[in-house]
DNA sequence: TTGACATATAACTATTTACTTATATTATAA
DNA sequence: TTATAATATAAGTAAATAGTTATATGTCAA
């Protein structure tokens, strides 16, 4: 089993702080199913674009996220090259599988897929 | 190897977010080296007595520690029979060791024991 | 019972936060 | 081109936060 690595109190407090939003906790939990653009949180979480947009902007200033266009959507997912994402990750291990509401979003015909149309 | 609890998304934002305070984060952590009394924390960090006493209510209020009356010094310690307490305690793990701290603390004096002096 | 120490609470304040609505930007499609 | 869809940014606001100082409470010891 590989060796948890070690993060100072001083980066740790500031992702935890992050991650202490119910939005963004969701967020990163479904990050982990896979990625997930901007329109896809809209329709999730009852909330505002600019709501989202806000929250998944703190998510990539701390390098948790990371943000690439294809066409006119902006998709998200997880850093796994950030330094943090050992911690974000061992939380995440811990959350239940947000594997459903992507399901329901699939269902509403609302996910996006890269080919790129809605599916 | 014990099987991570899982955590619903809305009971673990929150102490996320409590522990994403830099006092409070150093807090835990100490207090995985054994229970610590108020003035040994108002000792450590640069802060009024007050800051100290709010921040170890927040934590109280959340369950994450308890608290114990010994003569005119209050103890705290981690409540492991929390339900977030593996949470807790996986983050903990993360985080480096904060025994030098306790251990400046005997150097100077101000190590409370209970037995109940000053060491 | 009085003084000193440890801790908690109250009241206040400056800053941060998480939303909102309005508007700007960017890409695609008619 | 022009309209539309997706996203970002700006500006404003109410609520939450973390600190402060002042004061209250509780315990012990002289």
């Amino acid at each position: 089993m590989k060796t948890k690595a070690e993060v100072p109190i001083e980066k740790a407090a500031p992702i935890l702080k992050l991650l202490g939003d119910k939005t963004r906790l969701t967020m990163v939990a479904l990050l982990a199913e896979g990625e997930c653009c901007v329109c896809e949180f809209t329709e999730i979480f009852n909330m505002s674009q600019p709501s989202i947009s806000q929250h998944l902007r703190k998510l990539r200033d701390a390098g948790a996220v990371l943000e690439e266009r294809r066409g006119q959507w902006v998709f998200y997912s997880l850093n796994k090259e950030n330094e943090l994402y050992p911690l974000v990750e061992s939380l995440i291990s811990q959350l239940p599988s947000q594997k459903e509401k992507l399901e329901d979003l699939e269902r509403s015909g609302n996910r996006i897929v890269w080919c790129g149309t809605r599916r």
